[in-house]
Formats: structure tokens, sequence, C-alpha cells
RNA sequence: CGGAGCGUAGCGCAGCCUGGUAGCGCAUCUGUUUUGGGAACAGAGGGCCGGGGGUUCGAAUCCCUCCGCUCCGACCA
């Protein structure tokens, strides 16, 4: 008799995302450890490894933005709903989404605590900053010596969604916020541009991600912006992501907050403002971008934790030797700058090994009494699976894990770019539009930007659930990218 | 805010139609044996069955009403 086909088929995650994506996706986010629902409606608790990964992206592109000559600063949670009305279609924007504090003070009721104290003039917590910081500049601004003027702020925002998930649309989220002011136009575009650049390479170099640049149509613009420029993504689903944008925010809140420099012509004008941001919401496009059925696939760059190491403890008197093989081995890893596990937890090995699978940490090591002895290391790549296992001496692994690091990373993008070419294909009519998605087909359709004009476009993008995403660089404005989104 | 579904142990679920002392799997704890890709046995703990109101001798179950969550849509990082 065979032994029933073993259970080689079982995912740590159920379901798969075949058998139903959106709920894959909460459940890889569950096995993780790294965030959950919070007693608050449209708000999360993220838990530290869900943070670690935010603290990451904090600590390299900060220094990015420093380098460009950014400062950093920190403006009011709550706005002024006056603010927030200066600028007619900021207004029309985010109007509907704003949480608004009214009162002041809290007192015992017949039913609990109660506010009193109304305030004279309510506040928004802010949904983004651009009209207090604007604010601000109007004040600092004297002169075109003033310029630019480059702020950035890291920092939680609230907009009250109609309908939330898990850090790809919460109603609280963390994110950063630059925000500057140049003498002209051409400064503002440059710096959007640059901006996009950075984020480009955050995305490929640190996430990666494949994506596309490009620049919004005026109906996906931010509300005020002159032009929105957008890096997005194609997930696992076939829908894309905006990961980040750059909005050219023109004249139109110089005008509104009253930011104005006299000139080197000695006459007064207006700046020109920008403003850019990505949020929070990226971990849930890592999650989509990379992970599979068994759980969170970290790119080494980003990871919290790039290396664990299990000791594999058969019997106690090999214990004291493989704990301080693996000891000595986490301290070299240490060195060499890696972030480094040694999971000594009172819990089955193959419990920790799951544990490392689901949170995807992109080398797992695996020390029994047999490495203690030969002085070697066996280890698995998370992108490949065990059959990537590989023992090396130690001295070797030390030298290779650097480049096994940057292997896995590289790996993990070209998945990411195949995965573009195959989601991306070429239309040229609304019919080509229509029937690419009535035949169910996932991803997303380049058309001439001219389609963008035709009337019935609506009706399609409404039955399909569809937006334009962007009109990408690389086709100089002659192309646009329509598709399903997040 | 519209449409659909769901709230029962930490997690996943059954029980509800047809009312009668709250169950299963996993996880947890204890013990023993185990341990190189999801261990076995034995025992134990853990629940205001989302909240409130009703019907009833009796409600997880029937009725009303809130609240919350998930998915699809509209809105959006």
């Amino acid at each position: 008799m065979n032994k029933p086909a073993k259970a080689a088929t079982r995912t740590a995650i159920t379901p798969t995302r075949a058998e139903d994506f959106p709920e894959w996706y909460q459940q890889v986010i569950k096995a993780a450890d790294m965030a959950e629902n919070s007693p608050v409606r449209g708000c999360m608790i993220i838990k530290p490894y869900g943070l670690a990964i935010w603290e990451n992206m904090v600590r390299i592109f900060d220094p990015w933005l420093k380098d460009y000559g950014v400062q950093n600063a920190s403006f009011p949670l709550l706005i002024p709903v006056s603010f927030l009305s200066r600028e007619a279609e900021h207004v029309d924007g985010f109007a509907k989404e704003c949480a608004v504090v009214t009162h002041h003070r809290l007192e015992a009721g017949e039913n609990g605590l109660v506010p009193t104290a109304k305030l004279e003039e309510p506040y928004v917590i802010r949904p983004t900053s651009e009209t207090i910081i604007g604010d601000a500049m109007a004040r600092w601004i004297q002169s075109y010596r003033d310029l630019p003027l480059k702020l950035n702020q890291w920092g939680n925002v609230m907009r009250w969604e109609m309908r939330t998930r898990m850090f790809l649309r919460t109603s609280e989220f963390f994110w950063h916020e630059g925000h500057c002011a140049f003498e002209n136009a051409e400064g503002a575009k440059s710096d959007c541009l640059t901006i996009l650049d950075f984020y480009e390479k955050f995305f490929r170099d640190y996430c990666a991600f494949s994506g596309f640049k490009g620049v919004k149509t005026p109906e996906e613009r931010f509300p005020g912006a002159d032009q929105t420029y957008s890096f997005e993504s194609i997930m696992q689903d076939g829908k894309a992501l905006q990961a980040a944008t750059t909005h050219d925010l023109g004249q139109n809140f110089a005008k509104s907050c009253g930011i104005k420099y006299q000139g080197r012509d000695g006459a007064e004008h207006f700046v020109h403002t920008t403003s850019w941001a990505f949020s929070t919401r990226v971990i849930g496009g890592l999650i989509m971008m990379h992970a599979d059925d068994d759980g969170l696939i970290m790119p080494p760059r980003i990871a919290p934790q790039q290396v664990v190491i299990l000791p594999v403890i058969k019997d106690d008197s090999s214990a004291p030797q493989i704990m301080e093989f693996c000891s000595g081995l986490a301290a070299k890893l240490k060195a060499q700058g890696l972030a480094v596990r040694l999971d000594n937890r009172e819990l089955r090995t193959p419990d920790k090994m799951w544990d490392a699978v689901k949170k995807g940490i992109p080398v797992r090591v695996e020390i029994g009494g047999r490495e203690a002895q030969d002085q070697a290391v066996t280890f698995v790549r998370r992108d490949l699976g065990r059959e990537s296992k590989t023992t090396l001496s130690a001295e070797a692994f030390l030298q290779e894990i650097g480049k096994t690091m940057d292997a896995i990373h590289e790996s993990m993008l070209e998945r990411s770019r195949a995965f573009h070419a195959e989601n991306i294909v070429e239309g040229k009519t609304l019919n080509d539009l229509k029937d690419y998605f009535a035949a169910g087909k996932t991803g997303l359709v380049k058309v001439p930007v001219e389609l963008l004009k035709e009337e019935k476009l609506a009706e399609v993008k409404a039955e399909y659930g569809l937006s334009a995403r962007n009109m990408p660089f690389e086709d100089e404005g002659r192309k646009v990218l329509i598709g399903r989104a997040y």
C-alpha cells in the first residue's frame, strides 16, 4: 500500500490566492503577525513585525530626502476647518472624508461621558497637510532667497473611508508627506520628477517592485493639483496599486494660502508648490506583490529579519555545542550588518520553521549536530522554498550571504518584472478594452490616449470597475493604462 | 451609502430550519515519548453564543432593533 499522498500540497495559508485572494491577503497578515483590527472602526493595530517593515522604509528613504535638501518638521494633527476650505478643489476632494473635532471636554452624563465645551471653530483631523503647511509657508517665505523651501513630515493622517482593508486602505494611516515651494513652474515640476525617481528607486531596489511611472489623467489627479505623477504596480490578482504619488500644485495653494515672495525682479510673485507621499499602504503592496500560499516573502533589503537561525536539537547532550555555534554564527552575521534572529524559543523546530516561512524571512538557517560538528551551515531561501536547501562551510556561508541576499532581491524583482510583462497588454480601440475584461482577464490594457475622449469609455469603465491608472512616461503621453485598481 | 454574507473558546467552524443544561478541529497548559520540512499519547483549562428588547415554563436557536466585520459597487494613498 502506498502511503496516502503526503499533505505536501498543504499550504500555510488557507484559502490560497487562487481560491480567494482577498481572504488570503487577510490571512497572510494574520499569519505573519503584522497587524490586527482594533476597536476603532477602520483603524488597525500595527503589530511589531508589521511596524518593523515601516521603520525600515523610513530608515532607508529619509536620508535620501535629507540628501536632496529636504528638512523634516512636524505640523499639528488638527487643522482648523477654515484652513481646509481655502482651496476649492481641495475641499471638494477631502471634505467628505474628514473626521471633525468639535469639543474639548468630557463630563459625566447619564449614559457615561459626554462631550461638552463646544469649540468655536471645529478642527479636522488632517487628511493631508497642504493647507496648514501652506499657512506656515506664507509666513516663512518672504524673498526668493527663502526658496526653494523643502519640508517633509513623517506622521499619520486620517480619512474617514467607507470601506477599509488592512494596510491598503485604513482610516488612519502612516506616511511621509513632502511639501515644497519653488520660484517657478520648472522648479516644481523638476521636484515632482526627482522625487518620483526616488520612489521608483526605492520600490525597485528595496521592495523588488516592478512598476511604471507616469502622469495621471485629469480626473485621477489629486484635488487641487495641476498635475499628478504616480508610480504604480500590478498585484498578483491583476489589479493595479498606486504605490506613490507626487503632485505639482502649481500656484493653486500659493494663491489660496497667500504664499508670496519678492522676486529677483523686485516684484511680488506666488510660489509654485508640490506635495508627495507614500504610505503604509506599500506594506499591503509587498504582500500582494510577493507573498505566496505559504505567507509573506520579504524582499531582503527591507526585511525586519533577514536571517533566522534555527537550532535543531535532538538531545540535550549536543545542545550546548549547537547553541554555541549558533550564537557565534549570529554574531558574525550581525557584524556584517545583517538583521539576524537566533530563534531559541521553546518551541518545536517545525513550528519555528513555519513561523519563519509565514513571516517571509529571506534566509532560514538550520543548525543541528551535524553542522555544529562540521562547522557548516544548512540554509533555505524563502523565495525558492525547500528545494533550495544548501549546506556550506560556515566560512563560505559568511562570505556568500551578502550575495545571497542580493540574489534573492534580484530574483524577486525579476519575477515581478515578468509578471508585469505578462499583465500589460496593448489595445487600440474601446472594443479591445471591453473584450479583454469581458473575457474575465485581469491586468492592465494600454490604449491610445485618444480613447479617453470617447463618450462610451465611461460605460465600459463602470461595467468592469476600471480606471485610468496613468499615462506612462515610456510612451511619452501617447498611451494610457486602464484596469482595475486598489 | 446601495447589494450580498457573517458575528458561538485565542483561531477556524458546527449547532439555528424543527427552542430543552454549548460542541468539534487547531492552538494553550501539564506529563511522557519525540524532533533534519506541519509529532504521538494521556489529562486539563478556557464561552454573558456581538449588544439591547420581545415571544416562551424555557432562546445560541423564533421576532424586533441596534452595533460590528467581510466581500462586491460608488469614493480614495
